[in-house]
DNA sequence: CCTGAAAGCTACGCCTGTTAGCCAAAAGTG
DNA sequence: CACTTTTGGCTAACAGGCGTAGCTTTCAGG
């Protein structure tokens, strides 16, 4: 009996295919056996390579983030603004839209006490500052600025979350309501920085 | 052996319990092993009430949505324009805040093709009914109207989304941030129905 | 070449949901 | 009141999930 030749990387990288492959309910579907059968091995096998189902998850879930932080941070480069602010929400759409498995995996925070999330805590938080550097240009003090990254966030992930769930049931000018609404966060945010000059 | 005296109207009874119970994860975690248990049933006696697991999830989202649906049409009864829009999206909040796991029911979108779940599609219409009432006084047409609906329920369910997956680290502020929210949405519907005078 | 670690395997236990079939309790009927 | 039918429980069993224990085989290093 020859060896599968497997790795810790290798079955991570299966359990993304399986995400994938599942669509918006690839995360909640994943299972051991459905990777143990793509990768040609007993549902035990996996555990020579991987601590349990829940540790193949958060090691999931940290790859999509980091990928969502990656993607983000490419869209806002040389960006400033109202620019910035509308390339990253259209960068974070497109990775829901063409990753909706993975995506919904970047929806689960990290615990902030175990210690083994430590790594999914840091690349959270940088998402989380991609955002606020994008925002930079609108000179919002700290706490004005804390609340535009919670709307940006609030109404992309809204709207990426009703998107894929079905929940707009037309199915035309979704692409134009999101722009509206991208239009709607623009104004909101440049009015939070004029309030603020006294 | 006595009987238990159950109904289907109970086994939901006990259903919406356990989701209850079981926090922002209690739609997800609802089994009917628990509900059994509550019951003081055998498993398997609860199929004699209901046809199946997901059938019993479907009656826990519609009772779910329909408890949605109503506090906001109570909540925008004698309001309109900016008033009716901030009151809806509290009670919105409120509602999620109160019951997260029946707000995660609120959130399945039912299939627009199976006929057993035409109650439940009546009742999403009518949430996003209500919606488009409170928006009557900004006499949008039918088009910006659409937007301006999935803005406001884009905003509010992934702010609510947000805060109840603990993805506002900082636990300070987060009523404020959701004024502040409000306010960019309340300015941009404004701005929309402005924009619409030639 | 030999030894030991690593990577497979099977077997098992416990948890789900679900079906089948039995039996007693309740309800309806002459 | 007695009898029959329906109904609401039960146990037994199966499929499929995660996870553990222990065995065997392969592979790498001395």
């Amino acid at each position: 009996m020859p060896r599968a030749g497997l790795s810790r990387e290798a079955v991570v990288r299966l359990a993304l295919e399986v995400v994938d492959d599942g669509g918006a309910a690839g995360f909640a579907g994943l299972t051991l056996a459905q990777v143990a059968g793509r990768a040609g091995v007993a549902t035990p096998s996996l555990y020579k390579h991987v601590g349990s189902l829940a540790e193949l998850r958060r090691e999931v879930s940290l790859q999509a983030t980091t990928e969502l932080t990656a993607a983000g941070s490419r869209a806002t480069v040389g960006r400033s603004g109202p620019d910035a602010v509308r390339a990253l929400a259209h960068a974070w759409r497109g990775y829901a839209l063409q990753h909706p498995g993975r995506y919904a995996a970047t929806q689960v925070a990290p615990d902030p006490d175990d210690p083994a999330e430590a790594a999914h805590r840091q690349v959270a938080a940088q998402g989380v500052e991609v955002a606020a550097a994008a925002l930079r240009a609108f000179d919002l003090p700290d706490d004005r600025l804390v609340d535009a990254v919670r709307a940006a966030r609030s109404a992309v992930h809204g709207f990426v979350a009703l998107e894929l769930g079905g929940g707009f049931r037309l199915p035309q000018g979704v692409d134009a309501s999101f722009d509206v609404l991208l239009d709607m966060l623009v104004a909101g945010i440049t009015a939070l920085s004029v309030h603020e000059t006294p």
